[in-house]
DNA sequence: CAGTGGTCTAGACCACATG
DNA sequence: ATGTGGTCTAGACCACTGG
């Protein structure tokens, strides 16, 4: 098949790429094939030998790239999606994704602060506000009778436009009469705190439980299906003690530290 | 448990799984079969309709009694490896590992205190322990020369005989002039430290971060490579101030919940 | 429509652990 | 020597996305 470079609008061939598939494998069993190309790619995405955000080769493609079968080459893939590198879309093609950056999450600051702080541009949507019955451990926390109505909210937190964290939020009613308008109006939730009488709050425990990403959870931030996330719940109490807010997080596993220090 | 690790030459069968295996799938494409190979499984393992502890069937015959090729069944069993719940070995089976048992790791006790606490018995191996070159980040913490010696210790924790946790400490030489012989008589760092006239400490920062698990770190976990894990790298400080630990631990992903509570 | 990634099959060879 | 899981291939069909 002489590659006849017919009028590619787009991604350039990526010529690196192919300098990396021309070298020989190492002896058979020394390491698999997969994981051989699979490092390759990692050094070429690590070097910014391929753009972030760019498209890359289909899978035959690159297939035939590295001399090998189609179901081998995805198997390196896949583990670059599992550790956050590339993101496969269907019908699509595979794109090399935003370098993992690695936020700092700290217990003593909100989240919008902690990523602020690393300097890139952060953008909140809200995907939902409502009010429905009560998750088991909110009514428990909040003090609600089973099936109680609680405020709710889920949003999405992107960096620079791509999503980097979906928060899922529970309030309890009684504490926050105007939190729709409140929250219409300032768009924060510490803003609603203060007008609900709450100048001050305290993280009082955070949980961290790393898991693989639901099918709803991949397709809101931008992952592969079972892609490893991490599921931080936190719970925020007023200065009398009683709960005010249970937030379940989830953050792709391969971008996000979390950091619990002892001073605030 | 009674399960010792001596190995229960009788795989019993399985008639539970010939069971699920019979049922018909769902509709092509609403689900893929090796989802619904899986779903069942998880199942029957959750269900404990198989032992923990006992051996599957082999490869084939699985695939054989959900009439699925191998390959196809292979996928349903590697996602309940990265979970956790299913551990193959080469050249020997696939079993079902004990039930992840989630453990409430708290910042504010030592991990020991924090599995005790949840009524296992915990057993301690101590892997590794000499003076080896400062890492980079253990070299700046203690404010030494890089490449200058610290010592080392790794150890593994095992929850009724299962390895459930792997640190890798080191220790500013200075501080501890006796480790060896203090920790050889005790077998506790806590000890050591009081034996180094360092009654108290406090544990000053924790950092969270998932990752997937290295050959060594599968290896000595039991687990899949590239298994999910977190890692936790945690330091400890002595009442002046001055780092006296940098601990990095692993730990399968599944089977930790890390806890941060603002009170001790 | 054409091209993409997602799934599935049938068969093969290998390295490994066990008896 | 046997059976195990790990790897690899060749070819096929599907669902989805885009122009």
């Amino acid at each position: 098949m002489s590659d006849a470079p017919t009028d590619h609008p787009a991604p350039a061939a990526h010529p690196e790429l192919s300098a990396l598939a021309l070298e020989p494998y190492a002896p058979k069993a020394q390491r698999a094939i997969w994981l051989q190309i699979y490092h390759r790619l990692a050094e070429a995405i690590e070097r910014g030998c391929v753009a972030p955000g760019s498209k890359l080769p289909g899978e035959v493609q690159l297939a035939e790239l590295f001399a090998v079968n189609r179901i081998t080459m995805r198997r390196a893939l896949a583990l670059h999606q599992s550790e956050g590198r590339l993101q496969a879309r269907k019908g699509v093609g595979i794109f090399v994704r935003q370098k993992p950056r690695h936020f700092e999450v700290r217990s003593d600051m909100t989240f919008a602060d902690s990523l602020a702080a690393d300097g890139g541009v952060i953008s909140t949507r809200t995907l939902l506000l409502d009010r429905a019955p009560a998750s088991a451990e909110a009514a428990r926390l909040f003090g609600l009778a089973p099936g109680a109505e609680v405020i709710r909210m889920h949003r999405l937190r992107l960096l620079d436009g791509a999503p980097i964290y979906l928060s899922r939020k529970e309030f309890p009613p009684a504490r926050f009469p105007r939190f729709e308008a409140d929250y219409a109006q300032s768009g924060s939730v510490v803003a609603v705190y203060r007008a609900a009488g709450i100048p001050h709050y305290r993280r009082a425990e955070t949980r961290v439980r790393g898991g693989l990403a639901s099918r709803e959870e991949a397709e809101i931030l931008g992952l592969t299906p079972k892609t490893p996330v991490q599921h931080v719940t936190a719970i925020n109490r007023a200065p009398d003690g009683a709960a005010i807010e249970l937030n379940r997080g989830c953050w792709p596993m391969a971008s996000v530290e979390l950091v619990f220090s002892e001073d605030g």
